[in-house]
DNA sequence: CGACAGTTTGAACAATCTCAAGCCGCGTGG
DNA sequence: CCACGCGGCTTGAGATTGTTCAAACTGTCG
């Protein structure tokens, strides 16, 4: 179970909310947390439930997604390590999360979790400030589904991802695909054979490169930025 | 230009992120606000500006959207009373905003905003909260645009605007559209022309019936309201 | 009363989806 | 070590939804 040393050692700690803490806050904080390891594919919210918990992803990759009762799926996001979930409603889960890899994560009780955050202003101020964040990069996906071409967005897609990347301190070039081409035609507003055909349309254009099924690179970046925004 | 006082009568303040504050602390919120009256059709934030500003909407309508370099538009919502604009980026704005309506805004700078968050924490409280509820909207409009149909996204936006309606104090069936068909296809990522066939068809059906242009009756409510879910 | 902006309607077109095979890589078991 | 089988990916052909382009309508405001 956690300690304030497991805060301490903490890889996922320089991209989490807890980044700002001092380290009588991070105990703060940590006295109300728990450590799990799922296996990958393991559904850890489900949409609907009264949500009880929120989570901080210490290692691993997960998508949250959301659900038609005809079974049609949009996926929202991919969560990688330092991502925070379960701000969003006080009511139940508005989405449902899954681990796509082994996935770790600190769970905390979402009414002591709130009670924390008002001991603790540098805690909220993150979580507010992650919160703006998700909610422009949410925007940024409104632009994509609603107006994007299939081309358009799956330019966007991989520039994203390997921004991200960038981010998590790993390289932008040679860009890691956790997910399958569902996740990523769900994520897209796309169906699979869509996004398979513009990966070999991209490729045939010398644009990028396939490497197995789940390694692009970039080649010509610039042009896929452009395409991005609709040249 | 406001004055406790203004605060006191002012009748957005129940729907407002400042509703939770006690008198003293909304002077003090006060101190930092200038009041706007914008006419219909002004654009007062220009998305890639620098965020100078935030807002909160005391009358009247806006839109906000996003531009693609070639004009292609998505309006991501539609604000009204008591509606908080400029917390999503601490960088340059993410949306472009403009009234629909003539406009009262009360207006605060960024800057000092965020010092005055600092100091109110039942403020920072509301924020948060209002945030993530955007968040909320915001992924539940991801899954009209990535994955309902033309008919499905007409129902559901009348049934928002119908449920926003009710928490605004006004009635919940003849529905107001104060946007025009230009505005419901850019936020419905939608054509003018889908948008118009396809009231027309609900119209048909007996789903709803049009008075003029901008008044919606919601007849068969329950019709609609499944048909939002894929029925 | 007339003009104009916004809306509705119509017909042809195009992007993406659907349905259906075939392919590839990989893990398993002989 | 290799053949087999399975799941996921790719490719193809035809259907469909929504778009595009064009014209007619409406009602609002000088």
């Amino acid at each position: 179970m956690p300690t304030a040393e497991a805060c301490a050692v903490c890889e996922a700690r320089p991209f989490s909310i807890c980044a700002p803490l001092s380290t009588a806050e991070l105990a703060e904080l940590d006295r109300f947390s728990t450590t799990l390891h799922l296996p990958a594919g393991a559904t850890f919210v489900h949409e609907g439930d009264p949500a009880d918990h929120c989570f901080n992803i210490t290692a691993g990759s997960a998508k949250i997604y959301k659900l038609l009762p005809d079974g049609r799926r949009q996926v929202i996001g991919f969560l990688f390590t330092g991502d925070f979930l379960g701000t969003a409603t006080r009511g139940p889960y508005g989405i449902s999360a899954e681990a796509m890899t082994p996935l770790s994560l600190c769970r905390f009780e979402r009414t002591s979790f709130r009670a924390v955050l008002s001991r603790l202003p540098a805690l909220e101020h993150a979580l507010l400030d992650r919160t703006a964040d998700e909610l422009e990069a949410a925007r940024e996906q409104m632009l994509l589904l609603g107006r994007k071409a299939a081309r358009e967005r799956v330019a966007s897609f991989l520039l994203s991802l390997s921004r991200r990347a960038v981010r998590l301190g790993r390289v932008a070039d040679p860009v890691q695909l956790p997910m399958g081409r569902t996740d990523i035609a769900d994520y897209l507003g796309l169906t699979t054979e869509t996004v398979s055909r513009v990966l070999t349309q991209l490729r045939t254009e010398g644009m990028i490169r396939l490497n197995g099924t789940s390694e692009v690179h970039l080649t010509r970046r610039a042009a896929l930025e452009s395409l991005c925004e609709g040249a």
